[in-house]
RNA sequence: GGAGAGCUGUCCGAGAGGUCGAAGGAGCACGAUUGGAAAUCGUGUAGACGGUUACCGCUGUCUCAAGGGUUCGAAUCCCUUGCUCUCCGCCA
């Protein structure tokens, strides 16, 4: 949500730059009516309310002294009514202004690339060489099948489409790169490890912007009106919600571990094979609470430790600036870093990592003191997967595929898989 | 799932229709005292949204789990929801 007293002093610059990522700001006409109304009908029964506690006063004291108050009391039930009447004016007033404000995306930071679609988006830095093979390399589906680690078909049976059975080898594959993940954060970019609830409630959605716009995006448990998390962001961003955190504890840093849920709406016959796009994954996510001057160059360390991992693993990837037409619902400013996929013979997403600025921490209302008595700031949050599991197992699976149809395990991931050095067929 | 108890400020805790943003402690901050500390004493110690303002500030409204209701007036009475705790049942 952007800052309702920034927006109303400039709300003809504002619409420019939400212009400027391809929004169209007619939803958004009303505000400025809304917001002079919300003022008006505020000032009315303030002033009304105020006059009702003086009166009030006077019929105790009247009272009091055993004299007689039923003027006063008459003419402040009419007040009363009065009152009432402006309050269900204002609440239904404050409720469109929220509607709005909650459907208003995140203004781009000013470094944000300029483009009409994600071809726009600007590729800033390669890493690692893209392998060539001397043989006909696969796709990681093939591979994982042949292997006997995947198995899709009869996750279609259990369940249904979208979703697989880790087995053996890959089970193993997938729990090492979760640890893998998870101590390089912890033990050495400073993260606090946390497992967070797999369901959360609409507040927290709303919080971190999945909800009101994106509702079908995610699966909903009916009985409760609680969502299956499409990341662990959104439980651990919420995490703090509604509290004041210390200045001097800032930086926060939490790297999650989590399986997300998503309903792909909208992506019917996209990526239809393999594990690139699940309706439940593994993810290791990173979350950041920092001071405001900060989160600029907390978003390069963030983007770093996720890159980190993919050079510890050996994999050829690069890192994309998202133009403005690219840079999603909540974000100021995203990096997207994607790996090389031979069976795709491109690049593909395996990371995001984004800076909010205050956008969740306004709707979360996650503040901080930067002195004992200080007035408390809203934080800026920051995210990125660190990384996504499921497209690291496909991304490793190919890259490091052998003639024999084996794989080989990239050194870092040795210790977690028993010593083994390569995954072959039984 | 059944029965009961509760939810007040950073924490503990009083409060039972008007004088309550809320007694009293504790904690914390600052000051006095001290060679320094402890102890002691003094002072201070919410947030949101408006108005006003160059700034310090001043001022109005709201907030005692959340939302609604009764009333001239609600932390206090009523209703709904959420959460916590105890006992029973079921259960990884």
């Amino acid at each position: 949500m952007l800052d309702m007293k920034y927006l109303r002093s400039h709300f003809a610059e504002v619409k420019e730059r939400l212009k400027f990522r391809g929004e169209d700001m007619s939803a958004f006409e009303d505000f400025e009516e809304l917001e002079k109304k919300r003022r008006e009908l505020l000032g009315q029964t303030e002033e009304l309310k105020s006059k009702r506690n003086t009166v009030s006063q006077e019929v105790a004291r009247l009272k009091k002294e055993k004299q007689d108050a039923d003027a006063l009391i008459a003419e402040m039930r009419e007040v009363g009514e009065k009152i009432k009447e402006l309050d269900a004016d204002l609440r239904d007033t404050e409720e469109k202004l929220e509607q709005l404000m909650l459907r208003m995306p995140n203004i781009p930071h000013e470094s944000v690339p300029a483009g009409d679609s994600e071809e726009d988006n600007v590729e800033i830095r390669t890493w690692g060489n893209v392998p060539e093979f001397g043989f006909e390399a696969k796709p990681h589906w093939d591979l994982a099948t042949d292997l006997d680690i995947l198995d899709f078909e009869r996750a279609g049976k259990v369940t249904g489409s979208r979703f697989t059975f880790y087995k053996g080898a890959g089970s193993k594959l997938e729990r090492a790169l979760i640890s893998f993940m998870l101590d390089l954060h912890t033990e050495e970019h400073g993260y606090t490890e946390m497992m967070p609830p797999y369901m959360v409630n609409r507040t927290s959605m709303t919080g971190t912007g999945q909800l009101p716009k994106f509702e079908e995006d995610a699966f909903r448990i009916e009985a409760e009106d609680y969502f299956l998390i499409p990341t662990a962001e959104v439980p651990v961003t919420n995490y703090h919600r509604d509290e004041i955190l210390n200045g001097e504890d800032l930086p926060i840093a939490y790297a999650a571990y989590s399986a997300c849920f998503r309903s792909e709406a909208g992506s019917a016959g996209r990526d239809t094979r393999g594990l690139i796009r699940q309706h439940q994954f593994n993810k290791v996510e990173m979350v950041r609470f920092v001071k405001p001057e900060d989160s600029y160059t907390e978003l390069e360390k963030l983007t770093g430790h996720a890159e980190k991992v993919l050079q510890l693993l050996g994999l050829p990837y690069r890192v994309l600036d998202m133009c403005s037409a690219d840079l999603g619902f909540t974000a100021a400013k995203k990096y997207d870093i994607e790996v090389w996929l031979p069976s795709y013979n491109e690049y593909k997403e395996i990371s995001s990592c984004s800076n909010f600025e205050g956008f969740q921490a306004r709707r979360a209302n996650i503040r901080f003191r930067r002195e004992k008595n200080g007035k408390p700031e809203h934080v800026h949050t920051l995210n990125g997967s660190g990384l996504a599991i499921g497209r690291t197992v496909a991304a490793l699976l190919e890259n490091y595929q052998q003639e024999d149809g084996s794989i080989l395990i990239p050194e870092v991931l040795r210790p977690y898989m028993g010593g083994k050095e390569k995954i072959e067929k039984k």
